[in-house]
DNA sequence: TTGACATGCAACCAAATGGTTGCATATAAT
DNA sequence: ATTATATGCAACCATTTGGTTGCATGTCAA
């Protein structure tokens, strides 16, 4: 996989690993098209909070956004996420029973070896 | 979901987080059964380190490992990241094509409102 | 038993992270 | 014009993170 991919595919995975993030996508993908005032309401930070993480989910492309007058409406991308799957975790699940299969007999041998 | 689940969630989620624990997990899917030593070939960090990253993967239970002799064997085990698919992933997937639908449509706008 | 090898543990460090407050700017409403 | 609302930007701060080095312990082999 060439580098671009990887630095993008880092991006996605960071911005991921925090739930406060997680949340917003939650928000996101309930009710698209919120603005950040909308996206501070239930999550309990300061607005610069949300703003700063917002900056990394765009970062990430996992939020697009689009001014409209003063407010900025947030949209939820949906790509990236399924592209960490097809071309991440795909890999694993495709090798997951054997896995799996491979763990269940190297713990069995903890008996009588 | 119940707190429990939610806080191993993010543990997973932070450990695939960092690209070295990603190419760790990586190396681990090729070839089970690795001792500490064997991973520190072919990644480009001091033992220590590599022993941290473990430790993490370990609290995700992304890795199960095994005592034999002085040697600590590792095993990848696919069953969190599985389980991140199906009820984190598997969210957005299921609503993706509406996302983008409504992502398309209030681009579009962007050019007579 | 003595030496070599595999791992464990602790202290330390620089940089990144997640958060704050304060102030500035842009747009809408009265 | 004035005021209120929505967002942007910068400085600051505590904690976490990812890495290091040094030393201790455990286990196999000669």
């Amino acid at each position: 996989m060439d580098t671009a991919k990887e630095d993008h595919d880092d991006k996605v995975f960071k911005a991921l690993a925090d739930s406060s993030r997680r949340a917003l996508l939650d928000s996101l993908r309930e009710k698209q098209g919120l603005s950040l005032s909308d996206l501070c309401e239930g999550h309990d930070m300061s607005r610069q909070a949300v703003t700063k993480h917002l900056v990394l989910l765009e970062a990430a492309n996992l939020v697009v956004t689009r001014k409209k007058g003063r407010e900025k409406l947030h949209y939820l991308n949906p790509v990236p996420i399924n592209e960490i799957y097809t071309r991440w975790i795909g890999r694993f699940e495709a090798g997951r029973l054997m896995a799996l299969d491979n763990l269940k007999k190297a713990l069995e041998g903890d008996n009588n070896e």
